[in-house]
DNA sequence: CCATGTGAATGCGTTCACAGCC
DNA sequence: GGCTGTGAACGCATTCACATGG
């Protein structure tokens, strides 16, 4: 069923945000020119689409739009639903420092624009906060909780997945809460690794290993060392 | 030069800051319990440093320890300077939203623990924010600036690399002014691509593709779908 | 025994080149 | 001509298996 490899289901998860956005057909050229990817990738990555559950048209052309490009209104769903993402998930965001609450309101940045919004098939259910003075202070559109409530909360509601921002000497305790609560995948911003059991899925963002990363492909003397 | 494959050099980057945090010597095996990478990979990605500058001992063992495993202190520059990490980079904050200032202060979350800190490598330089009244309001060790002051202040100060918080609207807009400052890396955390120069580095962290990664990995029903 | 170290084989994602369709 | 679509060739990272040293 998973035969789509990896990288191109990240791809074609960006592809998916990109047409989001747009009505008019996009070719491969143009989804090119938009994320740098050679067309001939965008293409394959698509055809592992056809190749998968959906086998419609059995022709050889145009499963996804005419001879102008792909239609966003036929893509979109097809990626949407070939990587099981046609579902609607509950998370909650655990530690609300200021990189948590960056997350409250559905927004990813101190700023209401409506692009910054989670989109409809993530909603974001609760927050937590180990500082129950924060947890009352704070204005939030969803419910807070003290973090002793993990537990109840995220079974009661089915949440089933967790961005982690609580500082590093919390993270691997708040983790194992969650994962007694049933949690099922973890956005850890804390930059320690979690040890927990491997049936819960964990996704590190470490900031500095992203910086690190910046400098390697930077350089110590111009864009290729 | 750069012939250490991408994910070995990531791997290392990883494996390097846990090392950073042991006096003792770790085993391959060891890093595999604590990365979860095989051990067989974590020779072959350390192997790689051997064959590339620091030809040294010109055995065939211990390169960066005994028996018992690599030593943190022999280990840890090797990686740093294969890597050409050996060298202070200067780095800035714009869009000092709830996410932008959260990297304030060195910190990546909204907690003083040390654990936090960016470490030595990557200095804090600047912030900056198109609200004036944020720039004078917000406490902060480094100093903050209004976002039309970005090209003096980044090229004055020789600041290379730059965190992007601002949100989706400015982005674009915010990354041209960073160029032509100057700056040679970029990491974007606003929701959209950047069209720059191919000579600017950039590194994306779209906290929805990551949802939605998690999501994929995690399936519909169950860790496998 | 334990550990690292590394050429050689394997496997998999990318790239190519061309076929099919409008 | 444009485009999508896809088997096949290619190249590179991973994995294996074994050599080397303590």
């Amino acid at each position: 069923m998973s035969l789509i490899p990896e990288p191109a289901r990240v791809r074609l998860l960006h592809i998916m945000r990109i047409m989001e956005k747009f009505a008019q057909p996009l070719s491969s050229s143009r989804i090119e020119e938009l994320t740098g990817w050679p067309s001939h990738t965008i293409r394959k990555d698509v055809s592992y689409l056809s190749g998968e559950g959906e086998g419609e048209t059995g022709g050889t052309h145009g499963h996804f739009g005419g001879n102008c490009g792909y239609e966003p209104r036929l893509l979109v769903p097809a990626i949407r639903s070939a990587l099981g993402l046609d579902k609607e998930w509950k998370f909650c965001v655990v530690g609300l420092g200021r990189l948590g609450s960056a997350f409250l309101n559905e927004e990813i940045s101190g700023s209401p624009e409506p692009e910054f919004s989670l989109g409809g098939e993530f909603e974001l259910a609760a927050g937590f906060d180990k500082n129950v003075n924060r947890v009352e202070i704070l204005k939030s559109a969803v419910p807070l909780y003290p973090a002793y409530k993990i537990g109840e909360v995220v079974s009661r509601f089915g949440i089933e997945i967790a961005i982690l921002c609580v500082p590093a000497g919390e993270a691997q305790t708040s983790a194992e809460k969650l994962a007694a609560a049933g949690i099922r995948g973890i956005l850890n911003f804390a930059p320690v690794p979690l040890r927990l059991p491997p049936e819960i899925v964990v996704r590190n963002v470490f900031v500095l290993d992203e910086l690190r990363e910046l400098a390697i492909h930077i350089g110590p003397s111009g864009p290729r060392a």
